[in-house]
DNA sequence: TTCACTTGGTCTGCA
DNA sequence: ACCAAGTGAA
């Protein structure tokens, strides 16, 4: 591809980035302005014009998708090996550099790596140990404090104590850093911390990475932590000679990853600490049309502390949002087959159509319908394949081969499948374990007499602890001569973990699954280079959404609204926009939250091309029990001129019909006015939800609202007499 | 002492 | 619905 191609079909301002000479930039791209394109062209222009070769690249990336897609695109426009440049995530990238100076990082060869799940199982072992009061002090809470102290640089002894519980806390984390040195476990926050001491204290090895990575390239910059961004200062080597050409790409609207650190003040610190001069905006929008963007723009306009930004589009206004209210969550999951259905049969790939919701509940009820309508579709997220319980378990077979003094890893299958190690043998274990200071596998050794002893065992069958010794030393000794795949197989069948699964009933889909792991690792070892099984673990936790079945199938595309960032639809369905859903009643305690919240719903309508469907509903089962809900203040927040209410019948809440006539939704039923909009929520001073005293009926519970002015009327469930419908006008309610 | 079964509390988002 | 703790039987 030569040069002058490769810049066609750009914009003044999308050229301008590309093009730029070495130096530090930040661009602030909009929704949809072609950032992913951006970033690949430049990469893709800088080696093709000579001014740096492949080895010279460093990109990072959020998600592994977003790396996948950078390295395609980039290898589709140029005929290089992709494995000269390092592009990957920030925790991929650090990984790497750790695995190749394991001793320099003070880590043991055959570290492991521990997903948030593993981290709240050992955080909750600790506690235990410790006889914390888990009351007091939730495993999560811990879990968080010690992340929060991590992303932010701090190791236990910089942490400063203002209060008695934060003395605790660094108690908590003093004992887990411990325990994480003694298995040599490394959890996803540590990769990072660890990889930026390892840079910031050996000199000649900082030196070697500034000398080879000229650019460095960072897309979704919002979402970086602070301790990311000191990576990155650190690797770029700000003021230095040889220092990296830095060109970072962000959007402050999309910063969804507060929850996790994130910290968009990076943005400002960019600025002032690189000394840019000059900042690109990318504003033109060529994904959505003209309604969706007016309509995220609106939104998003009710933040405050904004950088600032006007996106626009060349296109045409489009179809208005269609916006339909739901009597249940099963009638909105009807809704949307309904209309995947007619969408389909109009030539619109279910690929090209995306169910978005707020959080991976709320897949279930849609999943149950979409099967029983027999329409094609796959998840992301969630729960995915590596975190799946058969998954773990032989998992951490596989890590107790590569390393035995993984505690985490042993206590989880020394007794599974059950081989009668009840809770006092383990006890008994650990105590041994704990009066020598050492691992609970080398305590469970010395009990059996050696390894030697061990593999000489005759008398069989083995029971109990020894059955576990002997398991774990056989597969141990048959790992230096078996391939990856083979040992895997190996290990399902020697640890019964196939045998329990095809005893118990309904878990075919576990063994399934099981037979799934073998196939990953066959299909992983094409990949590895040296230790396999070492690198096949660590994808298991770095990578774990990727691995799923059927994905080569024309599917309608489930995920939550954080999966989605980055992608594109033609039609989306934004699921759940009900108070306490969206904007989640969490985030309402937590400070900016509902502004985050907000950027969220901008993320989800932006990633609509053509058509964006918007749903909510009067009532949801929710934790096993049915929720009243009003709409998201969101909908609120869009004009009215970008919406078309859809309605299947206006009373549905008192008869619930599920929606099923295919032709009635299509046509608009009933415009409904905007004043009628605020009328479902508290615009008149009564809330759903709330607990009211009547006159004659005595007290009872708003569970619905409806009408304005002089129609406003409440639904109310009384203590004493029921449901009624009640005029606002006419019954003088009072609060309790 | 272990194991299978019941029960009660919990549930955002993610590399 | 899913997981941890509690309870009774072998």
């Amino acid at each position: 591809m030569t040069t002058s191609s490769l810049l066609s079909n750009l914009n003044p301002q999308q050229r301008e980035a590309i093009t730029l000479p070495h130096q530090s930039v930040l661009v602030l791209a909009g929704a949809g302005s072609g950032k992913t394109r951006v970033l690949t062209t430049r990469i893709v222009y800088l080696i093709q014009s000579g001014q740096v070769n492949p080895h010279g690249i460093l990109a990072v990336t959020f998600t592994n998708k977003a790396a996948k897609e950078m390295l395609t695109r980039i290898t589709s426009m140029l005929p290089i090996n992709p494995r000269g440049m390092w592009i990957g995530t920030f925790h991929g990238l650090c990984h790497r550099m750790l695995r190749t100076h394991y001793q320099d990082a003070g880590l043991p060869q055959a570290f492991q790596i521990l997903d948030s799940a593993d981290q709240l199982a050992l955080i909750k072992r600790i506690l235990k140990d410790l006889s914390a009061d888990d009351k007091k002090f939730p495993p999560r809470q811990v879990q968080w404090f010690i992340n929060n102290a991590k992303e932010s640089g701090l190791r236990a002894a910089y942490v400063t104590i203002d209060d008695v519980f934060s003395r605790h806390m660094l108690e908590f984390y003093q004992a887990y850093e411990q325990q994480c040195h003694k298995e040599g476990a490394v959890d996803f926050a540590e990769l990072l911390l660890r990889c930026y001491e390892l840079l910031s204290r050996n000199e000649i090895l900082c030196q070697h990475y500034r000398e080879r990575f000229n650019h460095i390239l960072v897309d979704e910059f919002q979402d970086t932590n602070p301790l990311q961004y000191k990576w990155l200062k650190l690797l770029a080597g700000t003021g230095a000679k040889n220092a990296a050409a830095v060109f970072v790409v962000g959007d402050d609207d999309q910063s969804i990853y507060a929850f996790r650190g994130a910290y968009v003040g990076n943005m400002k610190d960019f600025e002032r600490d690189f000394g840019i001069t000059k900042i690109i905006k990318l504003e033109q929008n060529y994904r959505s049309h003209g309604n969706i963007l007016d309509a995220a723009n609106a939104l998003i306009e009710n933040n405050s502390e904004r950088l600032g930004k006007n996106l626009w589009t060349a296109e045409g206004r489009g179809e208005p949002l269609r916006v339909f209210n739901a009597s249940n969550d099963f009638d909105e999951a009807a809704f949307i087959v309904e209309e995947v259905k007619t969408l389909h049969a109009e030539g619109i790939d279910l690929s090209k159509m995306a169910l978005l919701y707020r959080s991976n509940a709320q897949s279930r009820v849609l999943e149950h319908s979409l099967f029983n309508a027999a329409i094609p579709y796959r998840v992301y997220g969630g729960m995915r394949f590596f975190d799946r319980q058969e998954i773990k378990h032989a998992l951490a077979y596989l890590r107790l081969i590569a390393n035995p003094d993984d505690d985490s890893a042993l206590l989880r299958v020394i007794n599974f499948p059950a081989r009668g190690i009840g809770s006092r043998s383990l006890e008994q274990l650990q105590n041994a374990a704990k009066a020598q200071g050492s691992s609970l596998w080398a305590a469970a050794l010395q009990k059996c007499g050696g390894e030697t002893a061990m593999l000489q065992e005759t008398q069989r069958p083995l029971k109990g602890i020894a059955k576990f010794v002997f398991l774990i030393v056989t597969m141990r000794q048959n790992w230096s001569t078996l391939p990856l795949p083979q040992m895997v197989e190996y290990m399902l069948t020697h640890s019964e973990l196939l045998a329990h699964y095809a005893k118990e009933r309904e878990s075919a889909e576990r063994l399934e699954n099981l037979n799934e792991l073998i196939n990953a690792a066959i299909s992983f070892v094409h990949e590895a280079e040296n230790d396999a099984l070492a690198e096949f673990l660590a994808h298991a936790s770095l990578e774990a959404g990727e691995h799923q079945a059927g994905s080569g199938q024309d599917a309608l595309q489930l995920m939550t609204v954080h999966a989605a960032k980055g992608l594109e639809f033609h039609t989306v369905f934004l699921s759940g926009l009900e108070e306490g859903l969206f904007p989640h009643e969490n985030s309402l305690n937590e400070s900016n939250g509902v502004a985050e919240e907000r950027r969220l719903m901008y993320v989800a309508m932006t990633r609509a091309r053509r058509r964006l469907y918007l749903s909510f509903t009067q009532s949801r089962m929710l934790h096993g029990q049915t929720r009243y809900n009003i709409a998201s203040r969101f909908l609120d927040e869009i004009p009215q001129s970008c919406l078309k209410w859809l309605q299947p019948s206006p009373r549905s809440m008192s008869t619930p019909s599920y929606y099923s006539n295919s032709t009635e939704h299509t046509a608009t039923k009933a415009l409904r006015s905007s004043s009628s909009i605020s009328s479902r929520s508290s615009s008149n001073g009564w809330r759903i939800g709330q607990i009211v005293m009547h006159a004659k009926f005595g007290s009872g519970v708003i569970i619905n609202c409806e009408g304005c002015g002089s129609d406003a009327r409440v639904q109310v469930n009384f203590d004493r007499v029921g449901m009624k419908w009640l005029l606002l006008e006419y019954a003088k309610l009072t609060t309790v």
